[in-house]
DNA sequence: AAAAAAT
């Protein structure tokens, strides 16, 4: 491998080196650093050198009169090109091109401290622009380093750009903020010689290789793998013996076990910082202390920790509401979330309001396939299942919002398009698993929805951060089944969460007859009608899921109830789903009363067509779910399918009833009970035929153990 | 069986 060392002195911009290092740092100014370093920093620097953004800073502070807010820091970003601290090309691209005024705190804070050629970890609370906040140093200084690239390429003399010329590497912890930050970086290159490439699992490696082949790659953004992977084959050419930068966005995530292996191998890769000083920076809204050791192994001695949120705070915006919802039970998730959809759905007709745009999260792609599936296929009680053009779409009750779905499993084509769909939509509802926890910044977010308990309070933190950015509001919502609403007592504390009782279907007992109301009770009805159309092999992955989630509970015997009360009320299976022998065993359930063991037929019939090439469009474990007419067709049913000519069960104020989709109201709702005045009636378990097993009346008499006989 | 990430 090539490690040519040129251009190796300074990385200091020019128009830094004649700052004396004696001048007096403002304080305000420089607060950030002091209250970390003691504990992060294991070399304090000896000279404490001054940068010119700090040195005017504490010249104009001298003169300006106290309290004035504007004395001497940079603000505004034509102030960076007025100092020439940062190319006039650049800036004009900013202000002029991207129509940006004013710096947040961490851009001004790392582009200080950036531009000396530090290293850096930055803590920033999520939306405040920390993307920004890396691309400005890290184009500054390779335009300081070579100065001719702050033009574009045209007309210019000299060699071309090759592959392996890359001067700063962007690393991310998915494709899709790859990209994102790829597209950024093209924004605020536009007027300079700088090339940005993206390598991204899920898109054709030679394609991507050749066009860095072809046009060069100063900038080079991508995932794990597949940095490694073309860093590492020696054929590809892809190189980066000048590298002035190395990025790690959302550094907590990258350093973490999951990710560290292939960071290491990437590292190798590319010359040491003795062999090419360059430049590390880090950047996360959080930064656990289990990742300190690392980072501070990682980077140069004498880094600098660039701190928006003091230890104390809070890391969560204050300008978005957080809300905690508790479930009576699991079956209530899935339905809570239909009437909250439809609540917000219908306050943002309100004058004045938002649209409705939502990102849904869920703990596993089993729960969002189910959720995509249930939530597609509502329709309006009453209404045909199909218009005249056999599409059941005209009738969505909640048309013209978009409902879209994102996870691993789908091929990169289906990733990008939902990313892409809900990024333009007006409303929308997105329902996601962690890929778009971290760093995604879809317009206009209305409400975050953790449907579940994150992995840990630092996911809870990103996903909530998707709302609430660039000095917007936003709702966050956390709906919480019992098990998890203990478990969330120490995973959250602290958090700024309220309770909130405004859901009426979240305190609902699925498992009896009740009073509720009309409104409530047409809901139940359009979600149950839905449920019916799902898959049984969609909703056993979502048990088996679950189990893996829920493996924190220690009560295990209380666990299986939950889950089986589950299946039967909020899904009306007959039977709880298959657990093969060796997964019973391993989550210690094998023995519990409750637990169906056995091989599931249907689910390793499904398991042998994903193996076997069963994959398309290159995702890495995407295999096509199909449309979902064809998802239920395998014969296999729930008990609830089939009927025909039943009645709506929930009739709700209007009085409709007459099945939507021809199949019955309800699951197993027989009684005429759904009159019209006061409120619907919801039965779950009434009209033994459709959960008894084989018509026995009371197959189900205990609630906490309702798959014993 | 539980996010993600190379083929």
């Amino acid at each position: 491998m090539r490690r040519a060392i040129q251009r190796c002195s300074a990385s200091i911009p020019r128009t830094l080196t004649s700052i004396p290092s004696t001048a007096r740092p403002c304080n305000r100014f420089i607060q950030s650093n002091s209250a970390l370093r003691s504990t992060l920093q294991p070399h304090v620097r000896s000279l404490h050198q001054t940068s010119l953004l700090r040195q005017q800073a504490a010249a104009q502070a001298e003169q300006d009169q106290p309290g004035n807010e504007s004395n001497g820091i940079i603000t505004r970003f034509d102030q960076l090109a007025e100092r020439n601290i940062v190319h006039q090309n650049v800036v004009d691209t900013l202000t002029k091109g991207m129509g940006l005024e004013t710096l947040t705190d961490v851009q001004t804070r790392t582009i200080n401290e950036a531009l000396n050629g530090q290293d850096i970890i930055a803590q920033a609370r999520t939306g405040t622009g920390k993307t920004l906040a890396f691309l400005i140093p890290i184009l500054q200084n390779i335009i300081s380093l070579d100065p001719d690239l702050a033009r574009p390429a045209q007309g210019r003399r000299g060699p071309r750009t090759t592959a392996d010329d890359i001067r700063a590497l962007i690393v991310s912890p998915t494709r899709e903020l790859a990209e994102q930050i790829a597209e950024e970086a093209k924004k605020v290159t536009r007027n300079t010689g700088l090339i940005v490439q993206t390598a991204v699992g899920g898109t054709q490696k030679r394609a991507g290789l050749a066009a860095i082949q072809r046009q060069g790659c100063h900038i080079l953004v991508g995932t794990p793998g597949r940095l490694k992977d073309i860093l590492s084959d020696p054929y590809t050419r892809v190189e980066a013996p000048d590298l002035s930068a190395l990025v790690f966005d959302e550094a907590d995530r990258l350093l973490d076990q999951g990710f560290w292996p292939e960071i290491q191998e990437i590292m190798r890769m590319l010359p040491t910082p003795q062999e090419k000083n360059r430049q590390t920076m880090m950047f996360s809204a959080t930064v656990p202390k289990e990742v300190v050791n690392l980072v501070r192994e990682t980077l140069k001695p004498g880094f600098q920790f660039v701190k928006c949120v003091g230890d104390n705070e809070d890391p969560t915006h204050a300008n978005v509401t957080q809300k905690i919802v508790k479930l009576n039970g699991f079956e209530n998730s899935l339905p809570t979330l239909v009437e909250l959809c439809a609540k917000s759905i219908e306050a943002s007709k309100q004058p004045g309001a938002r649209p409705f745009k939502t990102i849904v999260y869920f703990n596993s792609t089993a729960e969002v396939r189910l959720a995509a599936s249930a939530l597609e296929m509502l329709q309006k009680p009453g209404s045909p299942s199909k218009d005249a053009f056999g599409s059941g779409r005209a009738s969505h009750p909640w048309s013209p919002t978009k409902i879209l779905e994102i996870h691993a499993k789908l091929s990169q084509g289906q990733r990008t398009a939902a990313a892409n769909g809900f990024r333009k939509a007006e409303s929308g509802i997105l329902l996601s698993s962690d890929v778009t926890a971290r760093g995604m910044d879809f317009p206009d977010v209305t409400h975050v929805i953790q449907m579940g308990l994150p992995t840990s309070r630092e996911q809870y933190v990103h996903r909530i951060g998707r709302t609430a950015r660039a000095g917007k509001e936003g709702e966050g919502w956390i709906i919480l089944n019992p098990l998890e609403a203990d478990e969330a007592r120490y995973r959250l504390k602290g958090l700024p969460l309220k309770k909130d009782d405004s859901l009426e279907i979240a305190k609902l007992d699925m498992t009896k007859e009740a009073q509720v109301s009309p409104v409530a009770g047409e809901l139940l009805a359009m979600y149950q009608g839905s449920l019916r159309k799902v898959s049984a092999l969609e909703k056993s992955d979502v048990y088996r899921a679950q189990l893996g989630i829920h493996q924190f509970v220690g009560q295990k015997g209380t666990l299986i109830q939950y889950m089986n009360n589950l299946a039967k009320f909020g899904w009306g299976m007959s039977q709880p789903p298959m657990i093969a022998p060796g997964l019973a065993s391993k989550l210690r359930i094998d023995r519990i009363p409750g637990v169906n063991v056995g091989h599931d037929p249907e689910q390793e019939r499904a398991r042998a067509m994903s193996s076997s090439g069963g994959g398309r469009g290159g995702g890495r474990g995407g295999y096509d779910r199909g449309g979902f007419g064809g998802a239920s067709s395998g014969g296999r049913e729930d008990r609830f399918g089939g009927r025909s000519g039943g009645r709506g069960g929930f009739g709700g104020s209007s009085g409709e009833r007459g099945g939507y989709g021809g199949g019955r109201g309800g699951f197993g709702d027989r009684e005429e009970s759904a009159g019209g005045s006061g409120g619907g009636r919801y039965s779950g378990s009434r009209g033994g035929d459709d959960f008894g097993g084989g018509g026995s009346r009371g197959g189900y008499r205990d609630r906490r153990d309702p798959f014993s006989n």
